[in-house]
DNA sequence: CAGTAATGAAACAAATACTAATCATTGATG
DNA sequence: CATCAATGATTAGTATTTGTTTCATTACTG
């Protein structure tokens, strides 16, 4: 069953809306606030999250943008929004903001849905492509969150699981700490420590990859980290 | 190509910026007092602004302010702030101005163009596009600072990286020792030593280009050196 | 072709960046 | 609220890069 976050401070809408998706095969949660969204959306990791563009605390666009930025958490996460009127759309589908549709209200619920399978659709087409990564032995099924080193299960920590797969998506890009802090704890991250380094020498512990010429995670010196791709 | 557009009176610095940032890829504009700010800044519609604290006419709290005034217009823009010292920071960033990062001088361009990128990505997040430079069986790709000679990658250190990119932007000029230096080190580099010679030495090397008959990096005796263009 | 200046690159030194161990803090869980 | 796991910060030790010196070699000059 899908799993849909809904944050949208009309608690009377939201029950609506919950009623109505049941019937649909999706389960819907509601979070009135910015603040239990966020919360909701790392416990749930919903499969879709509707937004609605006028909130207490941060506006809809803000929370969008923030959870763009944590693009390796939720870089996939299907986003809806929610419009008050149906002016101020241009600004939000696909652009920077990287909404991937919008629904004026008032919107007849039938509608709704109708976006709802669309977005899913086409989301679940690309997600498809990334669901298993096997890289020179070290394979990653990110429908379950596992990683298999050599056919053994690793048992990664949050933190430890997002670096490996940011890293896998982009083999042979060498970020920069700052880059990799900034995509795995988002916007404002400011790093003062070897927090990264840290992350990265606990990461190749658990990969078995001291030595070294390693074999997966290679310092780029004076510059940052690569993931090494495909050996040919 | 990125358009950037820098406020600041400073002349000088203007050209060492514009020369430097095109190096990666940046087309920059120097508009020497506000007024011709805005209107660059209207005309040009950059990607991203560079704004010294320390202006004529206005200073560049207030154009800062001013700009995100127009929040319609520009309130996306990406706003980095030069500050004559580091104190006056705290009001700076993502506060009440709305400046998206600072630096304070004096900075290294190495530092400045490590932010700007920065700032790009986190305002938009589109380093797919890569661009890749090619000559003579040398080829770069600049977003994964890559480098393959004959299609097998080169492990270059950050200056032998530098040096050899800043060659192939102006691929058969003559740059003498001097201008390597000041353009790899940054605005005032004092030099007593033949550090440029070993660098260079040190990056033949590793492009394998040490014969008589240099295929990348000619010397040009009692001036400097030149990287050498597609042969036709 | 000798004399002189410039260059290449080895060897050493200094500066800088990285690793990993350790400690501190946070946050979750019962 | 005590405990434990995860993560952030600090730091000593180490590795790498970069700058400097030096000397043999090379290219120019007369």
């Amino acid at each position: 069953m899908k799993q849909i976050l809904i944050i949208d401070d009309d608690e009377k809408l939201g029950q609506l809306l919950t009623q109505y998706l049941e019937r649909y095969d999706m389960q819907a949660h509601v979070a009135l606030t910015p603040s239990k969204g966020f919360e909701l959306l790392k416990k749930l990791k919903p499969d879709l999250l509707i937004l609605d563009v006028m909130l207490p605390e941060k506006d809809g666009f803000e929370i969008c943008r923030e959870i763009r930025a944590k693009s390796s958490i939720f870089g996939q996460l299907p986003i809806l929004m929610l419009t008050a009127h149906a002016e101020v759309t241009d600004r939000i589908v696909g652009l920077e903001l990287g909404a991937d549709d919008y629904l004026p209200k008032p919107f007849e619920p039938r509608e709704l849905v109708a976006r709802i399978h669309n977005i899913l659709r086409r989301s679940s087409d690309d997600n498809n492509l990334r669901d298993i990564k096997n890289i020179n032995g070290l394979e990653v099924d990110s429908s379950r969150r596992e990683v298999k080193l050599d056919s053994e299960v690793l048992d990664l920590t949050t933190m430890e699981y997002e670096l490996l797969i940011l890293f896998m998506q982009f083999p042979n890009k060498t970020f920069t700490r700052d880059e990799l802090m900034n995509r795995l704890r988002g916007i404002d991250a400011e790093l003062f420590s070897r927090a990264v380094d840290t992350l990265v020498s606990r990461l190749r512990h658990k990969l078995n990859d001291t030595s070294k010429t390693p074999r997966f995670i290679k310092t780029v010196w004076g510059r940052g980290y690569t993931f090494i791709g495909e050996q040919i």
